[in-house]
DNA sequence: CTCCGAATTGTTATAATGTAACGCTTGATA
DNA sequence: TATCAAGCGTTACATTATAACAATTCGGAG
């Protein structure tokens, strides 16, 4: 189990890294990274921090790639599918995904303060909740996972 | 850890028993349970499902309790905050408390063909989540969790 | 090469969800 | 009874999301 986000780190290579990533991806599943979806995906990777979609769409109708809301929801919409982004429920907002390439089920660490959110991740069937639908006899197919709280660095400061 | 909500029960009995637990907690805490918070726990713990705050305010206009969106989401609010309901992230709605009283994190099991919902008990700092938030120095204050998936009713019908 | 069909994009309009703000009412209490 | 905080009613608006259809583009079949 990993947690990819709070550490300091080359972001720049950590951002190409995963671009590359994503195109072999995408290429290797038969999903056209268009020049849309490609943008949005290298906007998400900027930061590591859940954007909304109307965020998003401020940035493309800034670089004149798109206006309308459709335009935004279709492409985070894609690369969600493509398993190149998240989708951060309790903030209706969108991340990069950070383990692109893994088969994996998603869990997020979001700080309330700064607003950056690590990935980790978790096995759907083990653990707790996993023994909790299985005495149900509930078959989970999908799993939503959102801690939210104070990252190392806000701690820090909230101590100051 | 106990799941509610999959099991056939006495839901009369366990409308009535919540409402009376709900009034105590209340009091206790010096909380009010007015009219309309009163009327949304009902409508909320009369269904194993998540409500959406459109829902309940239907529900409010039709009985003269109020009719714009403000009511039903203080209601709501009040409700949540009081530890009587669960706002569900994944469906941006609300379900009523299945284990008022109990200092607890909630799981929900939500059912994709049914919509009903369980509810299960979590601890927050234990688990493969707690251990890869303290690996990362993350201070969780609060945690959404929420498979969805068949419960058991839907899983046999889909095979027939 | 050209045409076809499917996928993608552009656009309009609107639906669904959620909140800010302000004034009135009510109920506890000094 | 005067006061004050909590709750409620209401207007208006903000934010998030989607339906629907036309126009375009892309890759492959012929």
């Amino acid at each position: 189990m990993t947690t990819i986000g709070f550490e300091t780190h080359d972001h720049h290579a950590c951002v190409s890294d995963t671009m590359a990533k994503a195109e072999l991806r995408c290429a290797a599943l038969d999903l056209r990274l268009t020049p849309v979806r490609r943008r949005v995906l290298e906007l998400l990777l900027a930061e590591h921090r859940a954007l909304g979609a109307y965020d998003i769409l401020g940035h493309l109708a800034a670089e004149g790639l798109g206006t309308q809301p459709p335009v935004a929801y279709r492409a985070l919409d894609f690369l969600v599918k493509a398993g190149c982004a998240h989708r951060i429920e309790a903030l209706n907002a969108y991340i990069a995904c950070a383990h692109l390439g893994q088969d994996h089920t998603p869990a997020f660490l979001i700080c309330r303060s700064c607003q950056s959110v690590a990935e980790s991740d978790t096995t759907l069937t083990q653990g707790r909740l996993g023994k909790a639908a299985r005495a149900a006899g509930f078959q989970i197919e999908h799993a939503v996972v959102e801690a939210q709280g104070l990252c190392p660095a806000c701690q820090s400061q909230d101590a100051v």
